[in-house]
DNA sequence: ATTCTGATTCTCT
DNA sequence: GAGAATCAGAATT
């Protein structure tokens, strides 16, 4: 068994976390079975001068774990039916985090795809932040989670070294603040990345 | 290929 | 009560 980061080493400003994470692995024994996802795709949103971050106005129930010690997974629903997970990184008390946005099934495929039916084809690739939670079976019940525990259902292992080239960036998605900060960072040679849609959508349901 | 819309419920104003 | 760090399927804007 391999081990997974040290809680140290993702106590990072969340755009220094998002390169770290770039081809770093989550192992999820969520639910039944156990799926492994390289990790290819994330978007930094930094807390307190991050008017699109959770935390931009303050603590609140929902986004208590941002604020918490790195390395412990923030997960939150939205849309009605969907699970995005978040690494926290930054100090205990100081909120900061990467949203994890798309990945390559590297292990569990088979259970990843009854999970996901789309998850499909060699690459299993999981594009999209609810598409990624699917595959993991992360849920509600994931949030707070210390990535950093080898005994804890997700852990985050460090991947190779790579060159800095490797990594691009641009805009967030979905976001309707903030929308050319370029901190939405992607593996350049890597199929499971996110094709940026302009603007995105603002409202969801409307009558 | 790209663009639009319905689904569905939680959180904060 | 509005809007949301979205997805999947349908329309073709």
């Amino acid at each position: 068994m391999e081990n997974p980061f040290a809680s140290e080493d993702l106590a990072r400003d969340p755009l220094d976390l998002a390169w770290t994470l770039l081809g770093s692995r989550l192992l999820s024994d969520a639910g039944e079975g156990r799926v492994e996802l390289l990790i290819t795709e994330v978007e930094a949103y930094r807390g307190l001068d991050d008017p699109a971050s959770h935390c931009y106005r303050g603590r609140t129930a929902r986004n208590a774990v941002m604020w918490g010690p790195p390395g412990r997974l923030y997960v939150y629903f939205v849309y009605g039916m969907h699970f995005c997970a978040n690494v926290v990184g930054m100090s205990d008390g100081v909120p900061g985090a990467a949203l994890l946005r798309a990945g390559e099934v590297m292990a569990g495929g088979e259970l990843a795809r009854q999970r996901r039916p789309r998850t499909r084809g060699a690459g299993h690739h999981a594009i999209g932040p609810a598409v990624l939670t699917g595959v993991l079976g992360i849920d509600r019940e994931c949030n707070g989670v210390d990535l950093t525990d080898a005994e804890s259902v997700v852990r985050l292992l460090p991947g190779d070294d790579r060159p800095a080239t490797a990594v691009r960036s641009g805009p967030r998605v979905g976001v309707s603040a903030a929308v050319d900060y370029p901190w939405r960072f992607w593996l350049a040679d890597s199929k499971a990345v996110s094709t940026y849609r302009r603007g995105g959508r603002k409202t969801a349901a409307r009558k």
